[in-house]
DNA sequence: GTTTGATACCTCGTATAACATAGTATACAC
DNA sequence: GTGTATACTATGTTATACGAGGTATCAAAC
């Protein structure tokens, strides 16, 4: 799906540590991944998750580390780390919160 | 509450033109408003609450007007246009996306 | 055997948004 | 005349999602 293009700022870092805590994923994966698992709805460019997941790794919420498998093209598989699943849950819960704020003021224009 | 600095991005001005939809308000009405009835989840300051009126009012979303009544501080009083409510309709939709896709992945993180 | 397309990674520049901070001005109570 | 709540204005900083470009490998097709 196509958002404005300020509305997913904040939250790509949310699901994809929750992508991740799923299953490990290299980076041209995790563009796949995301997308079949959100219903077609989270479609990142390859610009937009690298970079994402080199600042993850930087915090020591993912880890990286190259797939020794040969007869392939080399490829980085990223895991969520204890401390990731902790960032994880934080994120989680302010995003709950934005969720009922804006459920609440939505909800409220509806019947005015 | 306090989010994330990023997290609000792309949704203020959603919440915004609700609030608004709801009932004219000028600025810092807006502020209380937003915080009153988000149930004290959105806490705006003016530094933000006044850029994003002059820009809504820019994009002809929402039209102020002074108040006349005197015995006051004069206050710029904002309604929704017809323009801005179409606009809300089609914010209110991508967000329901973005809950929708949020839902999915984090649901698929939590049983895995 | 070389072209094509899928896989996989990398890098830079740009736009823009939320916020902090500081400032101005009015009304009213004491 | 001081203090407090109301009300608006203006500027600078920082972070981020994304587009657009690039490199490299492998398998299949022709």
């Amino acid at each position: 799906m196509r958002f404005d293009r300020e509305l997913l700022k904040g939250t790509t870092e949310t699901f994809l540590l929750a992508a991740l805590a799923g299953m490990p994923c290299h980076g041209y994966q995790l563009v796949e991944q995301l997308k079949r698992r959100s219903d077609g709805i989270f479609e990142l460019g390859e610009g937009t998750i690298y970079p994402l997941l080199y600042k993850l790794e930087a915090r020591g919420w993912i880890k990286g580390q190259w797939d020794a498998d040969t007869g392939r093209r080399r490829r980085r598989v990223y895991r969520i780390t204890p401390r990731g699943r902790r960032q994880l849950a934080q994120r989680a819960r302010q995003w709950e919160e934005l969720v009922r704020g804006m459920t609440l003021i939505l909800k409220g224009a509806a019947h005015a």
